[in-house]
RNA sequence: GCCGGGAUGGCGGAACUGGUAGACGCGCCGGACUCAAAAUCCGGUUUUGGCAACAAAGUGGGAGUUCGAUUCUCCCUCCCGGCACCA
């Protein structure tokens, strides 16, 4: 051993030691406890980033742990290899996208490995590789035969310039990001999953995950957004169908005073055929971005069509409009405004001067003004007619009672959620297996011919997809009549291959069949760690999957992730980091000159996963600075014979209390890392340990073997974070058995014990003093104690004591005066 | 706009169940070692007053509950993430 730390040296031996040993390697093994920790896998942009690093190291420390608590650890890693960037890189430097990805693959492969994590590569899965997307191709045939996916038309933001579609980050301030053209908004036919044919499963197995953060839970639930209403007709002057909406508030219903439609609706197109400036509206609701965040911001608009629906009770007519907000895609495409009683609607009526009544008013008697500001919150029902005086439950079932006899509506549910839009106007991504046929329609591709595979030595314009330039692709026979026919140019969105990647992990080798029964031994996850930008699309699309596995008998899982650990962004400059920002911080720098161990410690200690990080490059020397004081403590150690075994019964009062910050250590770190994940306490309070060990002097036998003790608990609670210098310096420390086989340390109770209390003395809830205390003294001695401060009774002084708190528990002793 | 989260010394953060605010680290200041520098080691470091003991103020802003609030409740400000085609 060196007496210097040379990281490189001392990393290079530990690689090689659990390569040659294939320590992270795992088969199923039905008589050990499993446990599966993942992490979200990459995209491989380039180089590895401080986000990656970041989350890559919380799992690899989580797993590391598990490991050392005797548990069966899968690591796996891979790539989600299709996706934009690989062909905006084309489009820039010329490369294809394939060759791009792969050569970006193998580097950051490479970077992993330099890290140090324990990830079993035998494993390794390649989303942008046939083996692997050839199953999510049969899986979609599969539920096209059941009739979970379908097609119809929707909206995508349209380059009027490039002739191409743009995705919503590539539009800034409403213009395509290259050609800097208005978008516009265009329809056309897309596949889509029924994502919500399960929204009730989604929503109701979110109770039972108790291992997901509550707030990651809430933000699922406000996206599927179940609703229960009514949904009501509207006869409309003129036309024979009536105007369906759908409410939740039907005990607002005679507070309607106008009723608006979606550009898109039957009702404003035929106004608009009869009126230009409604056409004219109309043909400027297009001329806007899909993005819903655009579509909330925007300015309100709108116009009277000119026509009315009738009121189904009061038979008043009720003014139609069409508004920019109404979309054709959500429910019905039109909606019964009430503004004394909806916000959006007040600010709609207010701005185009439409009647504001009131029909609901608060529970408490107070008096509202609706002209003012309307009323949102369930009250009393009044000024209409028979339901005045109902409660918001009372108008509910009354009016539902009355339209369901009368066949004029029904109670329903509705959900925010809608269906997964899969299509993708792309080229690099997994063709979507289906073939057109002028005679028998979309027809799937049937298992012998699948792979549909994507061609990888392709000219990439930017210019729509060269897939649809390419008829050695796009030309097909027809799988049922034999027909010349023309195959599906659109790929799928690359979250459906995200979606059950984790299960594939388990059989990646299985060329027969998308899962086997190694599946059933691995999942579900037990750990999944990833970024919380991921809560609501990602987590929620494979939850949705591990629903379609399963019932597709593939998966006996409802839920693919048990426990969920959702880390914060590493910022920098106050933002997320990313290639198009240019705001990356590239950690191979930080490994090339401090080594992985630093880099690892440097980032679990800057903040708690949780939590946003901004990046900053100070603080990263401090982390290096302390794993060379860790190695010379253990080195000045080696400098005295091995200690002899410790007993407790021979210690002195130092000794003891050495022996004490040992075992408390064990206690917290255990409880930090296994309970908490807060890494950054841990750390903190090895570091602290460290420091006692450093002040301690004390060469008698009793006091090296209590050093030798404090040092190996170092080292063990250290290793899942800084994994390669733990290996050599237990080695160092005389253990024959290396440390990747080695157990998890328990802290010894009797040693943490401590004899004497120290006590705060608070008066009103000020500190006031501190007392010292046997452990064992009861609340009448502690409160003789603390009155007895000097400190305290000068606080006290002349008043009278209202009242004495002793809380030995929490070292405290409050005195009111 | 809607949903979720955050704000604590010069900086990253700690305080886990309502009970000592600022652990640990960075930075800075002083000292040791050195011809000198780097590295390393020792000491100090919320602000204000004080030689000190100690006192007062202090956890984004405002109110409230409590013997006691960084922690709970209400209102507000700013920042971050998501909003269905970035991944």
């Amino acid at each position: 051993m060196e007496s210097r730390y040379d990281p490189e040296k001392v990393e290079a031996r530990a690689r090689a030691f659990w390569e040659r040993e294939r320590c992270f390697e795992v088969k199923e093994d039905p008589d050990r406890e499993k446990f599966y920790c993942l992490t979200m896998f990459p995209y491989p942009s380039g180089q590895l980033h401080m986000g990656h690093v970041r989350v890559f190291t919380i799992s690899d420390v989580i797993a590391r742990y598990q490991r050392m608590q005797g548990k069966h650890v899968l690591q796996p890693m891979g790539w989600d290899a299709f996706g934009m960037p690989a062909e905006n890189a084309a489009i820039q430097r010329g490369i294809p996208p394939a060759k791009w990805t792969y050569k970006n693959i193998d580097y950051m492969r490479g970077q992993l490995k330099r890290l140090g994590y324990g990830y079993d590569w035998s494993r390794e899965v390649t989303t942008c590789r046939p083996e692997y997307y050839r199953w999510e191709q049969w899986l979609f045939t599969r539920l096209f035969k059941k009739g979970m996916v379908y097609r119809k038309n929707s909206i995508v933001n349209w380059d009027p310039v490039d002739q191409t579609v743009l995705a919503n980050e590539q539009v800034i301030d409403g213009r395509g990001w290259r050609s800097d053209a208005l978008v516009e908004r265009r329809e056309i036919p897309q596949w889509f999953m029924k994502i919500t044919a399960y929204a009730e499963e989604l929503l109701n197995n979110l109770d039972r995950l108790d291992g997901w953060p509550e707030p990651v839970k809430t933000m699922q639930r406000n996206w599927i957004g179940r609703s229960e209403g009514i949904e009501l007709e509207f006869a409309v002057e003129n036309e024979d169908v009536p105007l369906s909406v759908f409410t939740t508030r039907p005990d607002t219903l005679m507070g309607v005073t106008y009723m608006a439609v979606a550009a898109e609706h039957p009702l404003a197109v035929k106004a608009a055929a009869k009126n230009p400036k409604i056409a004219a509206l109309i043909e400027e609701c297009k001329k806007t971005q899909a993005a819903e965040a655009a579509l909330e911001t925007m300015e309100k608009k709108g116009m009277p069509l000119g026509i009315s629906a009738i009121h189904p009770i009061s038979g008043d007519a009720v003014p139609l409009w069409v508004a920019n907000f109404v979309l054709m895609g959500y429910g019905t495409g039109a909606l019964m405004a009430v503004p004394g009683h909806d916000h959006r609607d007040w600010e709609f009526a207010t701005k185009y001067g439409l009647p504001i009544t009131q029909v609901v008013e608060p529970l408490d008697g107070s008096t509202i003004d609706v002209q003012i500001a309307p009323f949102i919150e369930y009250g009393r029902v009044v000024n209409s007619g028979d339901m005045d005086g109902m409660t918001y439950a009372e108008a509910f079932d009354w009016i539902a009672g009355k339209f369901e006899a009368d066949g004029r509506g029904q109670r329903r549910i509705n959900y925010r959620l809608r269906d997964w839009g899969v299509s993708r106007q792309r080229y690099w991504g997994a063709p979507i297996p289906i073939i057109y046929c002028d005679v028998c329609g979309a027809v799937p591709v049937p298992d012998d011919q699948l792979p549909v595979v994507l061609p990888e030595d392709v000219e990439f314009t930017g210019v729509g997809s060269p897939l649809k330039q390419m008829p050695e692709f796009y030309q097909a026979t027809c799988p049922e009549c034999g027909k010349a026919a023309k195959r599906e140019t659109d790929t799928f969105d690359t979250f459906v291959e995200s979606s059950w990647y984790f299960a594939r992990y388990a059989c990646p080798d299985n060329h027969a069949a998308m899962l086997d029964k190694r599946e059933s031994y691995w999942m579900p996850v037990n750990q999944y760690t990833g970024g919380i930008e991921h809560a609501i699309l990602h987590l929620l699309y494979a939850r949705f999957f591990q629903k379609l596995l399963r019932d597709e008998g593939l998966s006996a899982a409802d839920e693919p992730f048990t426990n969920l650990l959702t880390q914060g962004m590493v910022l920098k400059d106050g933002a997320k980091m990313s290639k198009n920002k240019g705001n990356t911080v590239d950690p191979q720098l930080l490994i090339d000159r401090y080594g992985a161990d630093t880099v690892r410690l440097f980032m679990m200690f800057a903040a708690p996963p949780e939590l946003a990080l901004e990046w900053s490059d100070e603080g990263v020397q401090g982390a290096f600075r302390f794993l060379k004081r860790f190695w010379t403590a253990v080195q000045g150690q080696m400098a005295n014979p091995l200690g002899e075994k410790v007993d407790p019964a021979l210690l002195d009062g130092p000794q003891k209390d050495l022996r004490r910050k040992t075992h408390q250590t064990i206690a917290k770190v255990s409880d930090d890392i296994g309970r908490r994940y807060t890494f950054n306490t841990a750390i903190a309070a090895v570091m602290e340990l460290l420091n006692a060990v450093n002040r301690f002097d004390d060469p008698s036998p009793a006091g090296r073997s209590v050093v030798a003790e404090a040092l190996d608990a170092i080292v063990l609670l250290l290793s899942p974070i800084v994994p390669h210098i733990a290996h050599e310096l237990w080695e160092s420390l005389g253990h024959r058995t290396p440390l990747v086989y080695e157990r998890w340390p328990l802290a010894d109770k009797a040693a943490m014990a401590e004899d004497v209390l120290e006590i705060v003395v608070q008066v009103n809830g000020k500190l006031r003093g501190r007392v010292l205390v046997a452990a064992d003294a009861d609340r009448e001695a502690i409160e003789q104690l603390a009155l007895a401060d000097e400190n305290v009774r000068r606080f006290v002084a002349d008043n009278t004591i209202r009242k004495v708190i002793v809380l030995p528990a929490r070292r405290l002793v409050n005195i009111v005066v």
